[in-house]
DNA sequence: ACCTGAACACCGTTCAAGT
DNA sequence: ACCTGAACACCGTTCAAGT
């Protein structure tokens, strides 16, 4: 019985969900597939085409048109649904910021994202650029929300003023932080018109 | 003779300037310096505290107060200092992102940024998630910056406009595609004011 | 033709043995 | 006390040999 390529990737998620992106490899892969080490090569390729699959699959559902309305609403429900996306995986956001996948999902939120600036009035580059502005904000915000933080000094108390307030910035939370950020690059792009 | 931290720290740059991140090991780092396998983890610890001093060296300089000057002028200067820091070294944002620094350059980066917009009359926490955003939005474009992309086909007639908008965008060039995003930010954040 | 597992050339890290 | 190199438990990938 061959592998099926749904099970090596569902297999492979798993693995990363239990360990981290860090601690997998393509051994580790096969054993828990009950497949010989040099199965996944002669099957998939190499571990870094296992790594772009699961980043394209993670980007399923992500370009799907957003209900009809304002064009912000419909980009900040592209921008969560990003979000929602990377975090769906452990080390999600650097997994698919150590990828550049040129497949169907990948290519559709990208897509969708520049058709509803565009048909909001926006000129096609400005439009691109716009998207890919996004893209960063959300990703390097999901890359630092998912990494583990060393814990801090409980005492701050020796440090300054403005120290404690980063402290303070870095623990809040995320999910606010992120729709403070993304508040702040939809009030730039509303200039754009 | 020991091995002085700024000649591993160099050495380690080098090597990583020389083949990437990913191609980057200990045991290379250890034969370019002429020390045996184990010497590194006995000077230094693992190879992510290794690391995680690059990340810190890079960002040395970055948090130096800017000129005095309009705060959005100040702020820029910042965006700009951490984009060129990160560039500073083969996968330098990747690296960066992969880590979680708190040393001295790291943290006075971010102070600094703070300040910036206390002083500008930002309530604290404002301003601690106003930095963060714009390091995400930072940290992100250079990720994609830095990234290898695969060659596109070179013949996109057969896709759609607006794929082919989205090769043009991925394609152009990255500084002005940086200075876009950072102005939306910054429109952005005036508003706040 | 398709599959596989032994083998190759590596890893990071530890720790007994040396100085 | 400080250093080191041999050894351990891994890697990713290849490719001859099998079916």
């Amino acid at each position: 019985m061959p592998l099926r390529r749904p099970d090596i990737l569902r297999a492979a998620r798993e693995l990363i969900d239990a360990e981290g992106l860090d601690e997998f490899t393509a051994r580790k892969l096969a054993t828990a597939l009950k497949a010989p080490a040099g199965e996944l090569q002669w099957y998939f390729g190499d571990r870094q085409a296992v790594l772009e699959a699961i980043a394209e699959d993670l980007m399923a559902g992500v370009g799907e048109p957003p209900p009809a309305g304002p064009w912000d609403q419909r980009l900040i429900t592209l921008a969560h649904r990003l979000r929602r996306a990377l975090l769906g995986l452990r080390d999600g956001a650097r997994l698919f910021s150590s990828t550049f996948v040129t497949e169907p999902n990948t290519l559709l939120a990208g897509r969708t994202g520049m058709q509803i600036l565009i048909e909001a009035g926006l000129p096609p580059d400005q439009a691109g650029w716009t998207v890919m502005a996004m893209t960063h904000f959300v990703v390097g915000h999901v890359i630092e929300e998912q990494s583990p933080r060393p814990e801090l000094p409980a005492d701050l108390s020796g440090e300054d003023e403005l120290i404690r307030e980063l402290a303070a910035t870095v623990t809040a939370d995320p999910a606010r932080r992120f729709e403070f950020g993304l508040g702040l690059l939809l009030d730039g792009i509303r200039r754009l018109f």
